[in-house]
DNA sequence: CGCGGGTTTGATGATGCTCAAGCCCGGTGG
DNA sequence: CCACCGGGCTTGAGCATCATCAAACCCGCG
């Protein structure tokens, strides 16, 4: 266990083995089997979790019934509700593996001392976090401009790894569009002239 | 000077009164009048800014040659390309002044030793960002989910103050809709029933 | 007074949604 | 082993929303 994480944390700041001793006591390891969730809409968001292995996504109802897909996190990735996690707020997502996942999770508290004892988590936090808000940021400004077939396109040039894992609707879904228009643009692209 | 930036520095980490005399030397004041540039597409991010008084904008503009603004800024708020700015790579956006203001700048080396000489910054850093991110998340479920005249009601609900500072045509932008359906929606909403 | 940018209005058209039906395929129970 | 069921994907027809293009309007400013 672990090993993942700690290879992932090390690209972006220096542990020493004293640190890293630390950190392993904060995460707990989780498994969560298909169809399981995390979070529920409604619960506070208690953990904020690790994925050593599996596949998970994120996602919010509206009042028209309709999801919407947040975010998809495979191994080496991280996925929460910040907000509800550090507000205490009840969420609006919901957290579900879409597979067998392995997770490494941290409450609250081990996160706040967590970042007492090894300020230098400070940084690695921050620099993921910019980095999700890099890729936030695009995926609004591609969604603003950019066609549904353009978007399709882009998401398979990024992410064909979540693709091939991931049922089309909620694709179709993480695009902002229907399963019949994701069905369509993908049978006009197979078939181009 | 100065003033605004601690204030708001305050409200997420305590400042000694040495560390705020270290801070002030790594930004560097700078006025820019209306219509005037922090930043053209095409060159590197260099600075991080922090608007004191005033208003910008930062925008792309697509192949199609129409524009996104991806966000405003006024007093109190940070504005830059993030991604520029740390990898060095030749910037997507523009930042542009909408009004006269002032801002402080710091630089990229400026950036890397503040951090290391006031490793608190990491921590304020690190909120700035996520509140940023969980801001940016909101407004692309809300573009996902919900009709132009509802985007357009809930951001005079949430910036009103921005609302009125900023040319109409750039609103619309900001929502990812025409010039033209935003003036429709502000008609029909101006006369219901 | 006339120019010009920003906003409004109108007509038309494209993109993507809704609703409804059919299809494919894997799983379950008889 | 097969018949049936159900979920997910596909297909089709009609429709809503919003974009496009073009013209008119409004108003501040030189």
């Amino acid at each position: 266990m672990h090993e993942v994480l700690f290879k992932n944390i090390k690209t972006k700041v220096d542990l020493t083995e004293a640190e890293e001793q630390q950190l392993r006591n904060f995460f707990i390891p989780k498994r969560l089997r298909k169809k399981q969730y995390l979070l529920q809409d409604g619960d506070v968001c208690l953990y904020t979790a690790f994925v050593e292995k599996g596949l998970l996504r994120s996602y919010t109802i509206d009042e028209k019934g309709n999801e919407h897909i947040i975010q998809f996190a495979l191994e080496d990735w991280w996925i929460s509700d910040m907000f509800s996690f550090l507000t205490g707020e009840p969420s609006a997502y919901s957290i579900e593996a879409l597979e067998d996942s392995e997770l490494l999770l941290i409450n609250r508290k081990a996160y706040d001392e967590m970042l007492i004892i090894v300020p230098k988590m400070e940084r690695y936090l921050r620099i993921l976090v910019q980095n999700s808000l890099i890729a936030t940021q695009r995926r609004l400004s591609s969604k603003l401009s950019l066609s549904a077939e353009e978007n399709y396109k882009n998401l398979i040039a990024a992410c064909n790894n979540i693709i091939q894992r991931v049922p089309q609707h909620m694709i179709a879904s993480f695009l902002g569009i229907t399963p019949e228009t994701l069905s369509r643009i993908r049978k006009q692209m197979a078939t181009p002239k």
